[in-house]
DNA sequence: TTGAAAGCGGTACCAA
DNA sequence: TTGGTACCGCTTTCAA
């Protein structure tokens, strides 16, 4: 490994001098800053981050947290986060959190002891607290699809409630009479934001009334339950607006085991615009998220602000997309 | 942040002390000892992994390179890896290579510069000289389905051939007459091993001939174009073994896209057992890795490694399962 | 059994 | 414009 000295040395300046070149900071004669450069090239010098850490600076290390890498909505972002990340030379932590606060917690203030950069956290169950922690030592936050009422970090999200209406509305447009929604769990914002949609869209039919809407728990399995509730609630149902496309695909399981055909019968769109819509039987119709141009967006942000290039915090709402497959054919 | 000299001036000791008692290292007498512990709990005191980097010691971060964690049979890999880590109190990079070599020297590269404190890595590219030189600097490596010739490194991986075996007896048992196999890339260690189970089973039979086998990318895409080959050179097929789950859903879209019905002309098995191929129509039977295992497996035996508890490099090969889908119940 | 002090590889202040 | 040097927080030798 050769080290600042080195450089130094073979130079024949100080430390503090090929130091400032390489920060581009502090005084330095044209002559001897090319000098310096040379023999960082010759040496193949590179600072070490670690020792950087530890003098207060930078690491070029961001931490992703998110719920979970095997929920397929998450790879997608992940690895977005990460293509930025690595342009800028940055290394990414990927932490999961399972939603639970206490690992979230837990995550924060080993990232602290790590001087990392920045933080991209996706949660609804962080604490503002938390957050604030990680401000008040100058660690930027970016939030995906988590407002806090205390706009302090930027955040990036997607257009929920306009894309829940669109949804609604092109299973209007396909001829359902009767739509149910299945939601997320209450907690999460962007489920409240698609239930908000959802409602908006149907309130000011007569045949609509609470029992048309099913709390699912964002996964097939809570799908699928929600499904065979709404079932027996309300036979006649012929669309439903499914909060996530995990929960989509377990309403899809749930109408074809008990012999009912889709779209014939009952029409499904989901929410996301996950890989696997694409390949289940019937394909499911879905509005797309830009989950890799969130990623990247937060990314970017996220970078921008490390380097003090950006200072203001903005909130970030990206377009969805319908994306009409057979569930909706009728 | 509580230092190491808060709890030593606390304590009535000196920093050395209190680093041997954190270290459990060195002579300390039982009293001082059990002060210093007492004086960090109360000062909350957790000692800097940046610091202890710097300083030559564990940071407790290890890194994950793979291919691309949006591809779907990572991301549960990724989990497990996280998980176990978590465990121990380590953090884990994520680095996607995209089977670049380039990619996964730059990436080790910088894990040197970190300090990281081990690599697992699920590579096909990677060159031998880039692992030994994080060996010469005392890092261990998990190798994960990438066996050297030059055994210096422990390797986690499943029984390709082996898997591959049952496949295509499956499919002879289900009735099929003419098996075809769709392999992954060549260069590709499973892919390779599992082109060698199937060909070890066909071989001796009069109608095998290298047309019954194409080469796929391990993608969807490659799948699908593939098993448009291979009905053109060998309409008569009636089994199709594919060398991943992506390839043999790609496979079934391009039978059903030609009219051809699964199982009932064409059965297929695919290998992996990604969630994927639960929820396609007709659900593919395929060959299950433990993925979540691997990755757990991978992810001790390197914490040992690096805890200097484990010193021999062990290859362990861990089990695959048949799963039984409709895509092969004639 | 303990403490002083020299690193580890940088950064940044203060003088020159 | 430059160099000397204290310092970031911890580890480890060497002496005491």
């Amino acid at each position: 490994m050769t080290t600042i000295r080195d450089v130094a040395k073979m130079a024949g300046v100080s430390v503090a001098t090929v130091s400032r070149v390489l920060n581009k900071n502090g005084y330095v004669n044209k002559d001897t800053e090319n000098t310096v450069m040379q023999t960082m090239k010759e040496l193949n010098f590179e600072p070490s981050p670690v020792a950087r850490g530890l003098a207060g600076k930078t690491m070029k290390t961001i931490s992703l947290i998110l719920p979970d890498i095997s929920n397929p909505f998450f790879p997608e972002l992940a690895r977005a986060v990460e293509d930025i990340a690595q342009q800028h030379q940055f290394n990414v932590f990927l932490c999961n959190s399972d939603n639970l606060e206490k690992k979230e917690k837990s995550y924060i203030d080993v990232m602290q002891k790590k001087s990392i950069d920045g933080l991209i956290i996706v949660s609804n169950t962080v604490e503002e607290e938390t957050i604030k922690k990680l401000q008040s030592s100058k660690i930027p936050v970016v939030l995906l699809d988590r407002p806090f009422t205390n706009n302090n970090c930027s955040i990036v999200r997607a257009q929920n409630t306009e894309g829940a209406q669109v949804a609604v509305k092109h299973l209007l447009d396909v001829g359902c009479k009767k739509i149910a929604h299945i939601s997320g769990p209450k907690i999460v914002n962007p489920a409240h934001e698609r239930l908000i949609g959802y409602t908006e869209m149907v309130s000011h039919f007569d045949w609509f009334n609470d029992s048309f809407i099913e709390e699912g728990g964002f996964d097939i399995k809570g799908g699928r339950e929600a499904m065979k509730r709404l079932l027996i609630s309300n036979p006649d149902i012929d669309g439903v607006f499914a909060g996530n496309d995990l929960m989509a695909l377990g309403a899809l399981k749930e109408l074809l085991h008990m012999g009912i055909k889709v779209p014939e019968q009952v029409a499904i769109c989901g929410f996301d615009g996950i890989q696997l819509t694409e390949y289940t039987e019937p394909g499911i119709t879905t509005i797309a998220q830009p989950i890799y141009e969130m990623g990247a967006l937060a990314t970017d942000v996220l970078i921008q602000k490390i380097k003090r290039e950006l200072n203001e915090n903005k909130t970030f709402e990206l377009p969805v997309k319908l994306i009409i497959r057979k569930s909706t054919k009728k």
